[in-house]
DNA sequence: CGATATCAAGATATCGATATCATATGCGGC
DNA sequence: GCCGCATATGATATCGATATCTTGATATCG
């Protein structure tokens, strides 16, 4: 009966029902649906039956359907934000593994990934998610309450307090990994440290606060260099400007391994050594930091771990489970700058 | 009345629905659905009328209902390949500009982006999907075949002819980019070129191949240069070897920016100069290219353009249309070196 | 003027899965 | 023999939107 339809108002490739499974098996249709979702209402025996028959006829499960009926997508919208011309977009290869992080993360436990950018997040596809996860600068405040407005269970990810901490934060401890450049240029009496850098950017701010407050406690404080660009032309022109206004400077604490590379290019053509007279330290730990010459040293964050935790607590919010912000550890690599 | 229940089972933030909205305005819900489609079959008036209504009442459009009953999901899968430990994944740097390009195209023609890994694409949402794109080393033929019993429209990124050709293919000309490096080589007079770079990839492959024939064309016979890696130091490997064995060259061809700037550390290490001795051309343009001393010659490949072309070609097949592979130009940028 | 378009809107059935309530059967205990 | 209870299954209603078929009203034409 169901197989054969007077019409086909909407031609599609015929798929299997579960109305179609429980016709082959001499079962209700209610009785396929809890066998396939290993109810325990329904004999073993029978149960096996129906998914043997299921992987047999290769039946896959309506989503949408499925959706309809339990008010729920099973997806979270990840909303990434695209600023194509930008030195440090969401398209840049650290954030992305973020993206690694929440896919895995995400798949696993079952859900989809809705992948948006911020244009189109009034989208109804975004609207229907069953959780949200912001990514990129797009942590500020006024896209942080434009999305709050959709009451869905949300996650940004940035530097912690950030937005009227009415939602949920996870981020790398950016104040920490400031606090380690700090204590590393202490540990090898550095004086008259810098940071270069865009305190604007609240992840860098962080950054910043970390440093100059580690250095206050010992008496230091440091140059502020603000850039906003984070190109190795950038921090060339930062060390430059340095030596031009005659800045006396024994290290420099970048907010990203090309800002730190191009100082060092910039000290080599004045005629000073890394580290000998200067002392340099990165952020991001990129590839090329390590395979620099000399070796970059720098601040690594974890951003495929950062991903999975960015997931597991849409998740859990999304089960109605308490959660709390979180910022990751940093490290702090020890190369030979 | 549809506004009271007399029960509530799955319990859920109630949203309006279009027989709400029906009520509200005084109609049917179908002339609301019409309206709300911007159907002609509705009076402008009436239109303008539930509209305002709509918007008023912030209503949200359930999306699984929508795709239920039109057996579609506005939906296209994006598989990507992880290789987490891999010198060169998806999650690098540029493959990634080909997401962005994606999800810009899909979503402003009203489609959502699903992004999935490749283990769990036997997942029901995929399934789902109206279309799939597949990316990175996924490209293999043993994932395309897997990936065609879905009997979904697909396209898949990388090099030409790749997998049967049963199937459509967007990428970047790499056998292009092989000739144009071979032009360059030949218009300075260069007569001992090497190729740096691992044939096995199949893009790789194709860069050799435009190299290797526009050489032959002038009667010159490059010399292959095996890489797996695409890292700095497998670059400063590779020339070290050539020196070693006492092999004369003045050209080097990378397949990737990375290998290209090891070769010339390398080179300078040896003495040589950088173009003078030995000219390097990389691949990818990478933005550390720009900046390294020399400044290096590289092929550029547009991802976010090549992005923009996948999705327009899987919505090109989902609507029934014929469509063919394409190769999408490369530039040769010639900096210094 | 009657016949036929044209336009606007409604009635109904349907997409595929599942929650809820109802039913049938078997079994032990008093 | 009847009640209660557990187990296994079925019937029905429902999620929200839309395709298709109808209906009614107005316009157009020979």
């Amino acid at each position: 009966m169901s197989g054969i339809k007077k019409k086909q108002p909407l031609a599609q490739r015929p798929s299997l029902t579960m109305a179609d499974l429980a016709e082959l098996a001499g079962v209700s249709k209610i009785t396929v649906s809890r066998a396939l979702s290993e109810s325990t209402l329904v004999n073993a025996e029978t149960r096996e039956r129906i998914q043997a028959l299921a992987r047999k006829h290769g039946y896959k499960l309506n989503v949408s359907a499925r959706n309809l009926r339990l008010r729920r997508s099973h997806t979270v919208a990840v909303i990434v934000e695209m600023k194509p011309s930008s030195g440090r977009t969401m398209w840049d290869p650290y954030p992305l593994s973020l993206l690694g992080g929440i896919t895995q993360e995400l798949t696993s436990a079952g859900y989809s990934v809705l992948l948006t950018t911020r244009q189109d997040a009034g989208n109804a596809a975004v609207q229907a998610a069953d959780g949200l996860i912001l990514l990129g600068q797009g942590a500020r405040q006024d896209a942080v309450r434009l999305y709050d407005k959709l009451g869905l269970p949300m996650v940004v990810w940035g530097a912690a307090g950030q937005g009227g901490d009415n939602h949920t934060v996870v981020g790398s401890d950016n104040r920490q990994g400031g606090i380690s450049a700090a204590e590393r240029f202490l540990s090898i009496g550095r004086r008259h440290p810098v940071f270069i850098g865009n305190p604007d950017h609240p992840e860098m701010a962080q950054r910043l606060f970390g440093f100059v407050d580690e250095l206050a406690g010992h008496g230091i404080k440091p140059l502020l260099l603000r850039r906003a660009d984070f190109t190795l032309e950038s921090g060339v022109d930062a060390v430059r400007s340095l030596s031009e206004r005659k800045v006396r400077f024994d290290a420099i604490f970048a907010c990203s391994d090309l800002l730190a590379m191009g100082a060092i290019r910039a000290l080599v053509e004045l005629g000073q050594t890394v580290p000998n007279d200067v002392s340099v330290i990165g952020y991001d730990d990129t590839p090329l930091g390590a395979s620099f010459l000399p070796p970059l040293s720098t601040v690594r964050q974890n951003w495929q771990e950062g991903g999975v935790l960015l997931a597991r607590k849409v998740l859990a919010l999304i089960h109605g489970q308490p959660v709390q912000s979180q910022m990751m550890a940093t490290t702090l690599v020890v190369r030979s700058t």
